[in-house]
DNA sequence: AGTCTGACGGTAT
DNA sequence: AATACCGCCAGAC
């Protein structure tokens, strides 16, 4: 395995989060085998933003269910486009992950 | 080569 | 419940 393979898993499993749903830098650090390096995967997509639209990296957010990655989508875009897929918001706009978390382990 | 930073997360206070 | 701190490790300088 080469280092870089660290950002094609990363993203091999951002890939993979359904429609509607929403997963968490930690659950894809776990599932990529490097349990502790959640800031990687926030920094590997951060890597590829605005490269690959297919990456849906805005439905990656943290534990808390905060779009700390919306610094990297124009504007309201992240919050705006997981609305339009139907993902419930609360009044802190966090995400309502009880409601839309998905688990790459799982999946 | 040393230091700092960060789309995080868990533990301690 | 809210903050503070620390580990994590790839890049930038």
């Amino acid at each position: 395995m080469s280092d870089s393979d660290f950002y094609e898993k990363v993203y091999s499993v951002v890939e993979r989060i359904p429609y509607g749903k929403v997963t968490t830098y930690g659950a894809i650090a776990r599932t990529i085998g490097l349990v502790s390096s959640a800031r990687m995967v926030g920094y590997a997509l951060q890597r590829t933003a605005g490269k690959e639209d297919s990456l849906p990296a805005h439905r990656v957010v943290n534990r808390l269910g905060e779009l700390t990655g919306h610094h990297s989508f124009p504007g309201d875009t992240m919050r705006e486009r997981l609305i339009q897929e139907g993902i419930a918001f609360t009044e802190t706009y966090r995400v309502d992950l009880t409601r839309h978390f998905w688990n790459p382990s799982e999946g």
